[in-house]
DNA sequence: CGAACCGGTTGTAAAACCGGTTCGGTGCGTTACT
C-alpha cells in the first residue's frame, strides 16, 4: 500500500512528518507500538490515518475532556462525521443514543474512568476493535499511582476487551515511563519509535534569586524585557493569581492567570485569547499545557520548581514549537524545595489517617450494612481529601489480600514506597537545578533521560554561557494578531466537509 | 519555605503587632442505560 496517496486521500497532505510513516506501517502490520515523538509533530494523525485503513472502531484513551473536544473537532473538520467522545458531556438522551449505535461510529474517544464501568465495557466488547490507542501515554506513570488511578487499570480494561492491537502515544520519552507503560498494558511484544526528548532551539537557564521578594522584581523585569509570548509557571494558584496582577500593576498589560481552580469558561476563554495572540503572559500552574498547540511561545520562566525533571521538560517544551530561538528560565530561591515536598505529602493520606480509617473499619467489622453511609462517615472523620481517600479504598476495599489488616499493612507500604519515590524525583530536580552535577545543563538533563548530549549548541544553557539579551526584545509589539477571522474559518470547514473525503 | 489567617494583646479606640497554625498542584466520574 502506498502511504503516502492514502495520506494524500484522507487528509490532503504530500509528504509525512518525522516519525508518523514508520509509526503507521508498524501498526498496520499488526503490531503494537509505542511512539514517543516529540511535542507538536502530528502525533493524532498515527492513530486517524491507521484507522480509515483498518476495518472496525478506533478507540481513543485520553486525559482530558478538552482534549476529546479538540480532537472531535479536528476530526470533523477533516469531514469525518463518525466520531463520538463518551464522556460527561453527553446528555443522557445523547449518550443512550450513541451508545445504542456505537458501531456506526469510527472514532470513539473515552477517559480511563469511563471504563471503569462495565456497561460501557459490554458496550465496546460488541465492536470490532480494529486499534486501541492511549494517547498521552505517560500519564500512566505520572498519574496513575496517587491521583487518577483508573490509569493503572487500562492493562485490565484492555484484557477484557481482548487485548486489542494497541498503540501508546506520547512525548515524554524516558526509560522509566516507557517500562511502567509496557507493564502496566501487559503488553508482551512490540515495536516502539522513539525520539530524543532534546529540544535544541530552547536554552536552558537558573537564576539563583536570593529572596522572594528580590525574585518578584526578576520576574517583572524579565516579563518587560523578554521577546513574548510566554509562559510563567507556578506552584500555587494564589500566587499564580497575585503575581498576574502584580505584573499588570508594573505595566503590562496583556497577562491572565490560569488554575484548576477557574471555572471552565474562563479557562477557556483565556486559553483562546493566548493561542490567538491577545495575551502576552499567562501565569499558570500544572493545569496549564496539555494540548496547547501555539507555536511561537518564546520563553518558559518557572517561578517555582517542578516536582520532577519530567514535568519540567514538558513545561519548556511548549516553548519553541516553530522551531525558532527560545528560553527556558528557572528561577530558584533557597529552600523553594519545600513546596514540592510539602505538596508530595499532602496528597497521600497520612500514617495517622490510615490507622484511624483501620481501626474504625475494624470496630465494624460485621456490621457493614450501608457501605455509602460508612464510606461517608470515614471520609467525614477521617478528614481526607477525595484523592486521598481513593488510594486508601482502592487498597482497603479493591484489594484481592484476605485480611483487612494485611490489606491494611499492604496500603501502609504502598503510601511509604510512593513518598520516597517522589523525594527522590523532587532531589533530582533539586540536584539539577543547583547545579550539583556541574557542566552543562542540556547534557545532564539529558543524562537523567538517558541519553548523550551529541551536537553543540549555541546559546546552550547558563552553565556553557550566554548572553541574555539576545532573547530580549527592544520593539514590544503589542498590537494583536487581526482579530481572528471566524467568518473564513467556517467556509473552510464548509468547503472541506462538502469535498468529502 | 512563605503567605494567609486567626486570636490575643495593647490600652481604651482603632488598627497595628505578635505568635501560632494551616495550606499549597494536576481531573475524571457522579443515575442508568442495549
Amino acid at each position: 500500500m502506498n502511504l503516502e496517496e492514502q495520506l494524500k486521500k484522507y487528509f490532503d497532505y504530500t509528504t509525512f512528518r518525522s516519525g508518523q510513516k514508520e509509526v503507521i506501517s508498524s501498526i498496520l502490520e499488526g503490531n503494537h507500538t509505542i511512539a514517543m515523538l516529540p511535542t507538536g509533530t502530528g502525533k493524532s494523525l498515527c492513530y486517524q490515518l491507521s484507522g480509515y485503513l483498518l476495518n472496525g472502531q478506533v478507540i481513543i484513551i485520553s486525559p482530558l475532556l478538552s482534549l476529546m473536544q479538540d480532537q472531535t473537532e479536528q476530526l470533523m473538520m477533516n469531514g469525518e462525521k463518525r466520531v463520538i467522545a463518551l464522556n460527561s458531556f453527553l446528555a443522557q438522551r445523547e449518550r443512550r443514543q450513541a451508545l445504542s449505535q456505537l458501531d456506526t461510529y469510527k472514532f470513539i474517544f473515552l477517559s480511563p474512568e469511563m471504563l471503569k464501568s462495565d456497561f460501557i465495557l459490554t458496550r465496546l466488547k460488541e465492536l470490532q476493535i480494529a486499534l486501541f490507542v492511549i494517547d498521552e501515554a505517560h500519564c500512566i506513570s505520572q498519574w496513575g499511582y496517587d491521583f487518577r488511578p483508573d490509569y493503572l487499570k487500562l492493562g485490565d480494561f484492555r484484557r477484557k476487551l481482548g487485548n486489542p492491537l494497541t498503540l501508546a502515544l506520547t512525548a515524554t520519552a524516558t526509560p522509566e515511563v516507557k517500562k511502567e507503560l509496557i507493564a502496566s498494558l501487559n503488553l508482551i511484544k512490540w515495536n516502539e519509535f522513539i525520539y530524543s526528548v532534546d529540544r535544541p532551539n530552547i536554552t536552558l537557564a537558573v537564576e539563583m534569586i536570593d529572596s522572594y521578594q528580590d525574585k518578584t522584581e526578576r520576574l517583572v523585569e524579565l516579563v518587560k524585557n523578554l521577546q513574548g509570548p510566554g509562559i510563567v509557571y507556578f506552584s500555587s494558584k494564589k500566587m499564580a493569581e497575585k503575581m498576574a496582577n502584580y505584573l499588570k500593576r508594573h505595566g503590562i498589560d496583556r497577562v491572565m492567570a490560569y488554575h484548576g481552580g477557574m471555572d471552565q469558561e474562563n479557562r477557556i476563554l483565556i486559553q483562546q485569547q493566548f493561542l490567538h495572540s491577545q495575551l502576552d503572559v499567562i501565569c499558570a500552574t500544572s493545569a496549564f499545557g496539555m494540548g496547547i498547540n501555539k507555536e511561537n511561545i518564546r520563553y518558559v520562566i518557572h517561578f517555582h520548581m517542578p516536582i520532577q525533571l519530567e514535568s519540567y521538560l514538558q513545561e519548556i517544551g511548549r516553548a519553541g514549537r516553530d522551531g525558532m530561538k527560545s528560553i527556558a528560565l528557572l528561577l530558584y530561591s533557597p529552600g523553594d524545595e519545600q513546596l514540592p515536598y510539602q505538596l508530595a505529602e499532602a496528597e497521600l493520606p497520612s500514617e495517622a489517617q490510615i490507622d484511624f480509617v483501620y481501626r474504625l473499619l475494624e470496630e465494624k467489622n460485621n456490621s457493614i450494612h450501608d457501605f455509602a453511609k460508612l464510606e461517608n462517615e470515614l471520609i467525614s472523620l477521617s478528614g481526607l481529601t477525595e484523592i486521598q481517600w481513593r488510594i486508601a479504598a482502592d487498597y482497603l476495599f479493591g484489594n484481592t489480600a484476605e485480611t483487612l489488616q494485611q490489606r491494611y499493612i499492604q496500603l501502609k507500604l504502598f503510601i511509604n514506597e510512593r513518598l520516597q519515590v517522589k523525594r527522590k524525583k523532587i532531589n533530582e530536580m533539586l540536584t539539577w537545578t543547583q547545579a550539583q552535577l556541574n557542566g552543562c545543563r542540556r547534557k545532564n538533563i539529558l543524562k537523567y533521560f538517558k541519553e548523550d548530549k551529541t551536537i553543540e549548541i549555541v546559546d546552550c544553557c547558563d552553565q556553557c554561557g550566554i548572553d541574555l539579551s539576545v532573547f530580549y526584545t527592544k520593539m514590544k509589539n503589542h498590537t494583536a494578531e487581526k482579530s481572528y477571522d471566524w467568518k473564513n474559518h467556517l467556509a473552510k470547514i464548509l468547503l472541506i466537509s462538502e469535498r468529502g473525503r
